[in-house]
DNA sequence: GAGTGGTCTAGACCACCTT
DNA sequence: AGGTGGTCTAGACCACTCG
């Protein structure tokens, strides 16, 4: 077999180079997803570089969200496509999610969701962060109620969601932690009479911070979907429904809305 | 200043605690963003450890997002609000985006678009990728007709669009690549009578390609939002556009969809 | 027990930026 | 010129998985 051999003259990288031959073999279906790939030590002998180089090439591929590594078992290549679930964007964050399912092993490609945190967090009061802040059109690092949940939601899909209610409310509605007991925020405001049929919703995606990560057992190389549902009444914002998704598993699906052509 | 000092014994890997150690000195606000980091070998003496292990906590923090280095000049943090655009995702991909701006430095607090690479792809024709042709609703690899446009879009967050546009349509319509000379596709459909007013918004984010990656000069740490636009009449699906953001610098904002509450 | 990936050391040379 | 991050070597020991 005539394997494509490294330039130790090329200004590109080492390492680089031996990335974009592995990435060549994925894309092309030499090395099929979720089979192993060869160890740090086969690839060290073929291309006679360091394991240093080796793992900087898988690495770069682990960012990239191709390749996870299992330690002690090897190096899989990963399908972007496996285990997605379609998320009607709609219905985020309106429903408590679901509690967790029973821990199970976590196999390359069939990443089933694992919590191991709480459903529902007991802190009920928390200060809100500066985007927060500026979504809730409060001041920032005001203390507002906050509700907190994590597991499936209806849809099936892994999601962490947070609901942030306005102050003005709390305090017109005369809402306490304790009426929150068994409800879900989006519900209780719906059953008192604020639908807040208006608003917008925000999307954003980053890196998973290490809390996020830990909760929604995101992995290397995988970015978290961010829904903020802004709910409004008469034009004031009633509350925030931030929920985290990760998104090597979501696929958000908005109907259409008018377009500006 | 009493530094915090690392647990050579805790089964918490040395480079995990130091970018724990860093990560809460951003949080914090003792490194504030834009300012220099300390140098890999002021940390290595102050934390007594190899330079390998500097740079893996670094490498941590990097791959968060929360710090980008500079050849030469130092390593700095991120602030991951600054330079952001509020993206009306209505109008997203239905716009051809400006023509690419003075090639700037790269600041690490304003980055600035930079384009390397074609403002419009000279290429009319491609396969479709298995998730084009499962949206696009043809058979994987089919050969379609296909318009790419790179640059500031319309409401000036940098982004690369690609129009595919369904078989069936260029043959009814006769459409040929030239007559889309100057013009782009979604404007080309209304003009003809297809305003392709139905269909739905997909979101999905990952890890930029290389490719896009440098198209969009997107640093490491930071995903890419991609949003396929499915344009439909009759239930027929016309094209889809598909359009990928930076997503450190893009808020995608999404009028209020009827909720299920 | 053999093989795998994860961590860490102690160096070296280079390319790049700032002054 | 001096400091910075980027690449690479040649080892070592460890924790984990699997047959």
């Amino acid at each position: 077999m005539a394997r494509p051999t490294l330039d130790r003259e090329s200004p590109v990288p080492l390492y680089q180079q031996l990335a974009d031959v592995l990435r060549r073999d994925i894309e092309e279906g030499r090395l099929p997803a979720g089979v192993a790939f060869p160890s740090e030590r086969k690839l060290m002998a073929r291309y006679q570089v360091t394991r240093t180089t080796v793992r900087s090439a898988i690495g770069v591929l682990k960012q990239e969200g191709m390749v996870v590594a299992e330690h002690g078992a090897g190096s899989f290549v990963r399908d972007p496509k496996a285990d997605r679930h379609r998320v009607d964007a709609t219905r985020v964050g309106m429903v408590r999610p679901a509690p967790p399912r029973q821990e199970s092993k976590d196999v390359a490609l069939t990443r089933s969701f694992r919590l191991s945190a709480i459903l529902e967090s007991a802190e009920r009061r928390m200060k809100t962060t500066p985007w927060i802040s500026e979504l809730l059109q409060v001041e920032g690092g005001t203390e507002v109620l906050v509700q907190e949940a994590t597991g499936l939601d209806s849809q099936g899909a892994p999601s962490l969601c947070r609901a942030w209610l306005h102050p003005r409310v709390e305090k017109e509605m005369g809402l306490s932690e304790e009426d929150l007991d068994g409800y879900w925020l989006p519900d209780m405001l719906a059953i008192k009479g604020v639908p807040a049929a208006e608003g917008e919703d925000v999307v954003e995606a980053a890196m998973p911070t290490p809390n996020i990560k830990r909760v929604l057992s995101v992995p290397d190389g995988v970015p978290v979907l961010q829904l903020y549902r802004v709910m409004k009444q008469d034009d004031l914002v009633v509350a925030v429904i931030e929920t985290h998704l990760p998104a090597d598993q979501t696929t958000l699906v908005f109907p259409r809305i008018p377009l500006h052509i």
